[in-house]
Order: C-alpha cells, then structure tokens, then sequence
DNA sequence: AAGAGGTTCAACCGCACAGAC
DNA sequence: CGTCTGTGCGGTTGAACCTCT
C-alpha cells in the first residue's frame, strides 16, 4: 500500500487562501516559528493541509519575500544558472534574495520558455527533439546529497496523468529538466536566433563540431567524433551528445567562436567571425555551418522578442556569459591552468595526460553539498 | 462591449530523502 | 534492519487576469 496522505483530505479547504487566513497562518508562525507543518493547521485553527500552510509561507507569507518583477539582473543569473544547474528551481532562488523557486519555475516557463518557442516559431524551425545518448553515456544531473532531484527520478511510467490540452504556447521543452539539455536547448536557441537553420536547405547529416582537436573528443560513441549535433533524416531532428556541449562549455578557444564548424574530414575550424553574413545565401554550403556568429549580451537574448521584427540582424545572446565564466582564463582544457579552484574540480582529474577525457568524465560526476556551493559560488562570482 | 484565446501564478500533487523509532 | 513521519522538491493544474478581435 502507498504512504499515507500527508492529511485528511476530508474537511480540508482548498483553492486560494483567503486574507483571514493569512493572517491566522501569519500570526501562528510569529508567535509559535516555522515548522511542525502537519500539526499546524490544527493548532492554528486552520482547515488547510500543513503541505498547504507550508507552501502559502515559503511562498507568499514570509516577510522577507521580495515582490515586483524579475530584474534584469535577476533574470540573466537565473538564465546562467539554470544553464548550469538545469531545473533546480531551488537552487537557483536560494541565490535571488527574496524569491521562491515556485516564482523563478514560473518565470522561467512562462517567460523565458515562450521566448524559445516564439524564436523558433518565427523561424518556422521544426521543434528540436532531444535524441539523448544511451544512458550510461548521459551526463547525470548535478545534484547535492540527500533530496533527488525530480528530473533524476524514475520516469512515470505506472500512470501517466491526464493532461487536459491547454492551448498555450508556453509548453517546456522536451527535455528542459536535465541540466545539459537546457543547455543544449540554448545551443538550439542561439541556432535558431543565428538563423542557422533556415538556411541550412535539405536536412542531410549536418554536423556541428565542438571539439578543437581531432580525436580527442570526449565521445566515442554514436556518430563520429567531434560532433556537437546532428540533423538526421527527413524529420529534421537535431541530436546532440552531451559529452561534445560539455567540450564546448570547455571551448579554449576564442571566447567570441561559441560554435565551430566542421570543414571537410573532421577538421575544424572556429566560427564566429561576426564579420560573417548571418542567413544570406553563401550560409547554405551542405554540411558547412558557416553562418554562425557570436552573440553579445543576455540582455539581448533576454530582449529578442522585442527585436525579432528587425530582421534578425541584432546580436543575440553572449553564451560565454552563460557558460564560460570560468573560462576567462581561455584555457579550461589545460588543468595546469584552471587556477580557479571550482574549474579545478570541474576539470579534476589524476591524470593529467588523460585530461582531455577526464575532465569530461568528472563532469557527469554527482556532485556533493560544497562542491555544488563552491559551483555556486563561481556562477555568482 | 463582449467573447475567445492566451498568459500568469498560486496552489496542488506525487515522489523521494532524512531522521526518528 | 524496516517502517513511519516530516519535509522539501519539481511538475502540473486551473482560476484569475490580460489581450486581442
């Protein structure tokens, strides 16, 4: 038999909280603190579930919550953490003093998601379906000790829930609660915002490298090494292997050669170049991604719907400043560099002849409680 | 003005972990 | 050791609100 409920659903009121109730829950937890949630509602007079009085605190009661809108400022630090630490909404409010992670998930689906959908709408791009390698090869979810993330539990397989269709266009992306898939969500992102797609003409095995150095590419599995994703097929579906974003996050190269493309047996060569036209026609080289360019500021990601009528000539997003903060050093690749201590776990690895797998290794790693502060710590640094 | 459709966000749900027993 | 309880997390829902036609 499963667990009991965490209360007696009969005589139990819910739906929204009225004032006098908040002022009961409100009054109670000056006078008696937190916790104790179960008993609380009957000790307070409550009819609400102590899951409930709990989350109308944390959420809406506390005195210390900050209101008004997200900031920019608050916006690009959930953008880079979540680009890092994928859906752990608390996680990443705990950094923003004064929100909740029920705001920040909100914010991020109904805010930030819908500007990747309308981006790739407006492209008239397919919808980018993760193609996740096997999963020994997949790169875990960094998670802290003790609480699993949802995202890491067993897929829901005994009963599916009825979803009733709502016509939003504010759906999550398929796979947007692993950490590398929201990266890989924003590579697809910075794709689209490039214009790289609609350029590509027919869809026949494009391959975007990642990696600098032929052979040493993380991955050995599917595909040929060196691929950061692939469109495959008729269906236009976009791959990506985990292990070649992660060489990417890695890049040494120039901050400003966010992708680089393939040029014929492998080799390949930094993009970037912003002196490069973006979505004119000498782009359309088969298998070449040529028209990919840097993008400046979060800020301009962050304002892209207010921009996409101008043609698509503005800049985009910067992912350096997502993901390579650590990478000021331009050599992250080179253990014997990465003088930051957190790049220094990031890249740990005994062997130091070997670093070029290593690394990518200790990135799938679980992290522990100070590891995952210390990665915290740079990301706000 | 009114209805339809879209968006926001408070609240709920199920699950998993920690700790007590 | 296993079981139970308390708690926190992330996903999901749906009412309220907003915008468009």
């Amino acid at each position: 038999m499963g667990r009991a409920p965490c209360c007696e659903k009969v005589g139990i009121k819910r739906g929204r909280w009225t004032a006098e109730e908040d002022q009961i829950l409100s009054s109670y937890i000056q006078s008696n603190g937190e916790g104790s949630w179960r008993s609380l509602p009957k000790n307070a007079g409550l009819k609400r579930c102590g899951k409930s009085c709990r989350l109308r605190w944390v959420n809406y009661l506390r005195s210390d919550l900050r209101r008004g809108n997200i900031t920019p400022e608050e916006e690009e630090l959930v953008v880079k953490m979540h680009s890092t630490l994928g859906n752990r909404w608390s996680l990443i409010a705990s950094h923003l003093p004064g929100r909740t992670d029920n705001e920040i998930k909100n914010y991020w689906n109904s805010h930030l998601s819908r500007k990747l959908h309308y981006i790739r709408k407006s492209h008239n791009v397919p919808a980018v379906t993760m193609n996740p390698p096997p999963t020994s090869q997949r790169l875990p979810e960094k998670r802290r000790p003790g609480r699993t993330s949802r995202s890491a539990m067993k897929p829901k397989t005994h009963k599916q829930k009825t979803r009733k269709t709502k016509k939003t266009s504010a759906q999550p992306e398929p796979d947007a609660n692993v950490a590398i898939n929201a990266v890989v969500g924003q590579e697809a992102l910075m794709m689209e915002l490039s214009g790289a797609e609609a350029d590509l003409g027919p869809r026949d095995d494009y391959y975007y490298g990642a990696c600098h150095e032929r052979g040493d590419c993380c991955n050995t599995n599917n595909n040929n090494n060196n691929n950061l994703m692939s469109i495959n097929g008729d269906n236009g579906v976009l791959s990506f292997d985990e292990h070649d974003i992660i060489d990417l996050l890695l890049d040494e190269s120039d901050p400003g050669n966010v992708f680089t493309s393939s040029v014929g047996d492998g080799e390949l060569s930094p993009l970037g170049d912003s002196t490069l036209a973006r979505g004119s026609s000498e782009t359309s080289n088969l298998g070449y991604l040529d028209c990919l360019q840097p993008c400046r500021s979060v800020e301009s990601f962050l304002n892209y719907e207010h921009q996409v009528n101008d043609a698509l000539t503005d800049e985009f997003i910067d992912w350096e400043c997502v993901w390579q903060e650590g990478n000021k050093s331009n050599k992250l690749c080179d253990e014997k560099e990465a003088s930051d201590p957190v790049m220094s776990w990031l890249l740990n690895g005994d062997d130091e002849a070997t670093i070029g797998q290593t690394n990518c290794e200790k990135f799938g790693e679980p992290l522990d409680h100070d590891e995952e502060n210390a990665l915290v710590a740079w990301l706000l640094s």
